[in-house]
DNA sequence: GATGAATGAGTGTTCATTCAT
DNA sequence: GATGAATGAACACTCATTCAT
């Protein structure tokens, strides 16, 4: 396993032209493929250039190494995520709390639906590769509900926001990895909204800053 | 290629002599530390026999393979943190709910204290390896906390005790992973007992089954 | 890891480029040499790959594993034998029973003529991996005679086809393994041939079907 | 595989206890049911040891490396098959010749029986360590029947004594490795017999020295 | 004499990565 | 830009053999 040192650029080459662009998606959904149906084993680079119809050398044009493909695979299904929750975040500001706290939590739910196999690979994958949850920041970053200046979820502090978003992502992570039947069902629906007004409900306004 | 069934199936040999006691432990050591110090990526069996100081002969003597060696070393692991939870939890059962809510939480994030480093890499490994969380299952089980005949964490169904066990143990893996600074602060045992007797109370007895 | 699907199954890779189809002979002629020089001890993949002045990686592109690289290797040194008893055989139609059978005999002593302990080497080997004798079955059609319409030979049922042909290749086995110098006498092809005609003129006609 | 380097001896301690001789009896079945059950690749100094019941330093007391047991084995199995051919050919000398050829085709088919795997293993395994047909030559002496004084079989000079032994053994070593389905019928008795006798009757008295 | 824990050279095999075409 | 043949360090794992107890 050659380690190559290039720190921070994800990409080689900035696709400019449209038939690169193309290329690059076609990897990357190769990518997901490949971790779909095989699991983190079977996600070689070889394996997905060959999924993706491209030569492995082609593949390499446009990622620099392992590392940099799983990065923008890892990016491109967050991303998804995130938007679903943004989206149902911005919904009514006027609507109740409870309304608001469920559709998050529906969003996010639907968000692992699906390629449940490749999202939970890409989990195994990152976490393997020694990458910092740092990518997950921006669904924390949302579930900080900070945006949201009505009661009874905003206002608190950085423990708090911690300990709110990373009970429901742990929640919802494990449910993926352990493949719980009830994943998809209303009741399950119910316990998480329940887990984030409950604990909102108990924050005495006094402990968050300002 | 016979194998002679072994009764515990994760071993090889079952060291009948004090040396071979000693040598199985002093394996399980050195694989920690070199979790410890390399993480996942540099946990190999030749790595974690030089280690020990023991041949990679020996090592595959007590191991039949890499996942049994990594299953001995996370049960090994997990025991710690059950052993530490379950005693948390069998303290004064006329202790106040919170008080024991606050015993077990400490619990946890002791278990964790420590070879931080090592416990995160038995996590990735265990993902990585695709291995099942059912050796999490004890501990899930502890955190349903039903064999607290009381009030007010008793009588929770399967998803509020997937849901609450999950959340707890989400939050405090999110803040080993991520190396969260406040993580052995009391503010942040308090919120984490705030989210359990939040949830807790939150919880009306229709709901519960029985 | 998925394999993808190969025609032959003996290769992994087909070779498209000239330069492959070099590297595929390479290989199995450094095969060859390895046996022949240190017989079944020495062939290792890595000898192989060694002498064959490409690296090990090349090596398992074009061969799944070491099974396939013997197997491979075991049909080109059959296609030399087949190929030089079956034309033989295909000889003058016309020509005298002992003629063709004598034509026969020759062929199939100087088929393991030159590399003797490569062809030994190779016996072994393919006895040692538990292949079985299916790739010799080509030579036992051949050595059935059937073919041939004429007397004395033709008109073999199953025990005596099976007789006469393993009767021949086992002396021919015989004395390659044990290096006998009367090899290439002709006073043992003399014997060879009349083994054959004399086991032929013995069968009477009514013990063969049809 | 480290080669030690004793050139002839077989055993490194001669048993000169009953226990001792015992002991070696125990391990040398033990490697017979070894080798029947699992083939040569189940062929192992520890295998065999732990079969036996004994420990490995036991079994290395007894035999100086692994091809000292493999030879020792083959040993026994082949006096046996030496034993009952030789008894064949020593039945009724004033029996027609047909009648003796017969009781010795008999007797090697029959020496075959049984233990098919255990003996098919034992030749792939002296193939496979490389050891010369140097044993096999006890049988090929008795199968020279140059001890029959008698017509039509006496008399063979050595190329014929070769032929005839090494087909008659080359046919009955292909249809155990084979596994045909008529080894053990009439049939194939009856051409046997015939291709000895057959051979027998075509040589011409001159072509014998003296 | 017997034991079995320990050894370690050696084997087959993978796969990220390069570079000549 | 694309190709894919070639690379080789690295890995998991085996097993004949030794020797302290």
């Amino acid at each position: 396993m050659a380690r190559s040192s290039q720190p921070v650029e994800t990409k080689r080459r900035i696709p400019r032209q449209a038939r690169a662009a193309e290329t690059v998606a076609t990897i990357l959904e190769a990518a997901a493929q490949v971790l779909e149906a095989g699991g983190v084993a079977a996600f070689t680079t070889n394996a997905v250039a060959e999924r993706a119809g491209v030569s492995i050398g082609t593949l390499y044009q446009y990622f620099a190494d392992k590392q940099a493909l799983l990065r923008a695979l890892a990016e491109r299904e967050m991303t998804a995520t995130i938007g679903a929750v943004a989206k149902a975040l911005r919904g009514d500001p006027q609507a109740p709390a409870e309304e608001r706290v469920r559709a998050m939590v529906r969003a996010m739910v639907n968000a692992f639906h699906g390629r449940q196999r490749a999202r939970r690979a890409v989990i195994q994958a990152v976490l393997a590769q020694g990458m910092s949850f740092e990518m997950m920041r921006p669904i924390a970053a949302f579930l900080a509900l900070s945006e949201t200046e009505e009661q009874p979820l905003a206002r608190l502090n950085r423990e708090q926001t911690f300990v709110v978003s990373r009970a429901l992502m742990g929640v919802v992570r494990a449910a993926v990895l352990e493949e719980q039947p009830f994943f998809k069902s209303r009741t399950f629906e119910d316990e998480l909204v329940r887990l984030v007004l409950a604990y909102g409900a108990a924050i005495p306004s006094s402990t968050a800053p300002g």
